[in-house]
DNA sequence: TTGATAAATGTAACCGTTTACATTTTTTTT
DNA sequence: AAAAAAAATGTAAACGGTTACATTTATCAA
């Protein structure tokens, strides 16, 4: 029953009669120590249950060999791709992965970056919450010259490497394509636009309306968080306007199919009342119906991009000085939820 | 730009011409210190910006503080309120936590397994993969006296703790509402039954018809993975089916989803051709259309327990031999896709 | 065979804590 | 004021690796 003592360098090299130096070079194949003795060691090691302690060489190193991961939200599709991407690229380069989610608070996402600084992480990839004020709480990180790679929720000023796709693009393209649609009055949900992401695609919302000659009516804005009830009541707001919107953009596919299904249990027909374009490409949008539009943004490329960036950095390859802004391809994916006119459909579907 | 020299305890100590047991029993907070002596030591610990270094610590102290998570998938959001629910008791305990996934994979699983057990996580809370074969790769963590938590997919012949919902009881009551409905010939579409949710579940689907004198028709059990194009798959298969079937207990939330939406396509009405119950109680239940019944499976409670359980027994505190089955509860939610019966709905919403 | 060179192995300091045990300082008792 | 007891602090040895530098052993040319 009682914990049996774990085995040493120093028991396998009393063992076979040679030095610590030794066993520990073989162990980390060093190529300095001769085939025979590797092999015997190898062997021994195998035999005697031998596992590295990490903490040991950790605490020799001076490095972690850990990175720190901080999302605004877990349950989330387009994050867990971010994260899967992230953890493909980080275990194959031998390291691990500490994530820590901030529930969209600035308070936790404080909390969360002392944690992980307190921990050493190598580097560190981040998302910021939706309320977060300011940049404050990573600075520690920039004084110990620990890497920060932030993607999607970024703060575009400051010096840090940032991983987005192109938002603006992104909002002019779907808004674009519910005008072609037919769509005059068309509603833009959203949330906080202190966060690049929403601002910028505002800013293509409001883009794409004026080369159209349609006014920006600033009535038509709705901000809100990303919760069910906030999507709920954001399609009652629509509702009760006069006259009815026929078009909306909504940066977020969970959002937009809570606010499609709240409208169709009011009776209105989408996209024949009103069209819906969504954003992030979830699984949801083939299953809900009418199937939704939205914009492809790819998580695992996200993820894999930010992640072999941090890692080439700390291995000194590359350095992040000149590589501020990389920009993730994303594209516009045309599905029922926003085609009121058949004959466009049918051009882009052939 | 160069890595600025970390603040060690000696720092401290020699600052203030005291030894570093005393600066170590301060940051403690050991009562033995002197209150006068403590202060001075946390202000300038804080001026200094001290950081403790944890690999000393635990290479000391001999345990990690970390406990380690292996999931079939990271992608389903059972799993995140799962994830969610572990790390609400770890990070409350002070632990660390490292989250891996199979994939449904026995070997990933497998190496896995091996990578926690090098990491020396001082406890484990694991979900089998749907291939998994054998529970050898365990093994290790029970020679070490590591504790094995699993949840979910079980293996319950073991003497591992197990954290589960009666998953027999849950099979008879979406069977049973499916019978009462009207339903006479039940599709069940599951996964590999080598898993206990799936076999118990399957289980209490045949009580449930012998129950009614309905006869176990076998041709009625589709075995599939839980991806999307095997839901097609299986509801291909319904379709093709002569007489079609009236009802279908499906142990997937997604797969349902799936399920029905291809029923759909093909012209089939849910529930009045075909009633559907789901598993899970994921968010996609209510906003498909017709709304997915299921059975609920809280998913943060399971997590809670699970890493609750494990915490206690690493402190010492109850022990693990006499709990082996804890059994966390769950329930039918009835909507409209399971519905055929009005007045029976009517009943159950008033 | 010898000396030079290369290859293999060994020695010992170090990484930053914790803690049993020893010592010093302060407080209390008589 | 001295002795005894309690409180505070100090000393030094772990914990298990890594690696610069030193030493030994093997290989090869002359």
């Amino acid at each position: 029953m009682s914990k049996k003592k774990e085995v040493t360098i120093y028991d396998i090299a009393s063992a076979l009669n040679i030095s610590i130096a030794t066993v520990s070079r073989a162990l980390k194949n060093d190529p300095v120590v001769s085939k025979r003795t590797k092999k015997k060691i190898f062997d021994l090691a195998e035999k005697m249950g031998y596992r590295t302690n990490h903490f040991a060489r950790n605490l020799r190193n001076q490095k972690t060999n850990t990175i720190g991961v901080i999302v605004h939200e877990l349950n989330s599709n387009f994050i867990t791709s971010v994260l899967a991407g992230i953890e493909k690229v980080t275990t194959e380069a031998g390291y691990d992965l500490i994530i820590a989610h901030s529930s969209e608070s600035f308070i936790k996402e404080i909390a969360n970056a002392k944690n992980l600084f307190h921990k050493r992480v190598d580097g560190l990839i981040a998302s910021l919450s939706l309320d977060t004020k300011n940049l404050d709480h990573f600075k520690s990180f920039e004084e110990k010259n620990v890497p920060v790679i932030f993607f999607d929720r970024v703060e575009q000023e400051g010096k840090n490497t940032v991983v987005v796709i192109d938002n603006d693009k992104s909002g002019y393209q779907a808004t674009q394509h519910l005008i072609q649609q037919g769509c005059r009055r068309i509603v833009h949900i959203t949330s906080s636009l202190k966060r690049n992401v929403y601002s910028k695609r505002f800013k293509g919302y409001k883009d794409a309306l004026a080369d159209n000659g349609i006014p920006y009516d600033e009535t038509l804005l709705i901000i809100n968080d990303l919760s069910e009830s906030a999507a709920i009541e954001s399609a009652m707001k629509m509702l009760k306007m006069d006259p009815l919107p026929d078009g909306a953009f909504i940066t977020n596919d969970f959002v937009a199919a809570v606010c499609m299904r709240t409208l169709k249990e009011n009776n209105i027909r989408v996209p024949g009342d009103i069209a819906i374009v969504g954003f992030n490409n979830d699984a949801i949008c083939t299953l809900i119906e009418p199937a939704l539009s939205t914009i492809n943004y790819p998580g695992i490329d996200v993820g894999e991009v930010a992640a072999s960036n941090l890692i080439n950095h700390l291995k000194g390859v590359g350095n992040m000085q000149n590589t501020n802004t990389i920009i993730i391809r994303s594209n516009l994916i045309i599905r029922k939820s926003s085609l009121k006119n058949e004959s466009y459909s049918d051009k882009r579907k052939n």
